[in-house]
DNA sequence: ATTTCATTTCTATTTTTCTGGAAATATGTT
DNA sequence: AACATATTTCCAGAAAAATAGAAATGAAAT
């Protein structure tokens, strides 16, 4: 993680239709969600939601499967992980800060973070 | 913490600047940066930089404090785990997250976090 | 092969953010 | 009081981001 991808994740969670998708996204966990679900959801036109969903996928927030018809979007915990780390590494600036514990992305990662 | 002032503290760090800046009064910890020094070392015009540091301020990562003829900025660890606790919080969505240790803000409040 | 459905890309428009010089403000100095 | 210094506010222009309708794409069903 550097400063570029740092940026582009924080602008991209820093929007308000962004920041709801992707914590609908957080909170659908594994089973993900497809981009016309949460359209509905969010009540945003297709396109406009295609726009903002772009945007999280450039920053490698979510990720996306194509699932018979529908696109289905998923959170990328371990991205979200790294923004997370990224930003407590450059904390504190050398004094005992010992932020670690971030947010184990899932059940097969979980003996690797 | 809410949606609000987090896409606010968001969209402060997204900013090349802006998160230049910020990590800059991060490791100039407790004593803090003057607006001046501030602008010679990022190599902006005045007027750029207050714009910035006022975003910075109304975000609540930094605070302004007169000293002489200057006004000296210094990072708020406390918004800044506030800010991290609110990522942190709606991640895993119920399941079994442990996210907890953040970014210890100084020696007197090490205790109570 | 054609149709259908879900989603994206295109395009133009609007809105927001960024920039930096000049003037204003606030503090400290002589 | 007059001056010097540090920083901000004002302003207008430039750049970037968001919006949403319409057309295009891609995958699957018939």
């Amino acid at each position: 993680m550097n400063a570029e991808s740092a940026i582009e994740a924080l602008g991209a969670l820093a929007h308000d239709h962004r920041l709801a998708a992707f914590r609908l996204l957080v909170q659908a966990g594994e089973r993900g969600m497809a981009a016309g679900a949460i359209a509905t959801v969010l009540g945003l036109p297709n396109s406009s939601l295609s726009f903002h969903l772009a945007q999280l996928r450039g920053a490698g927030l979510i990720v996306q499967q194509r699932q018979h018809r529908s696109l289905i979007y998923r959170a990328n915990y371990p991205a979200m992980n790294a923004l997370l780390g990224y930003l407590t590494e450059n904390c504190c600036a050398g004094s005992d800060c010992t932020a670690e514990a971030l947010c184990p992305p899932s059940d097969n990662e979980r003996k690797s973070a």
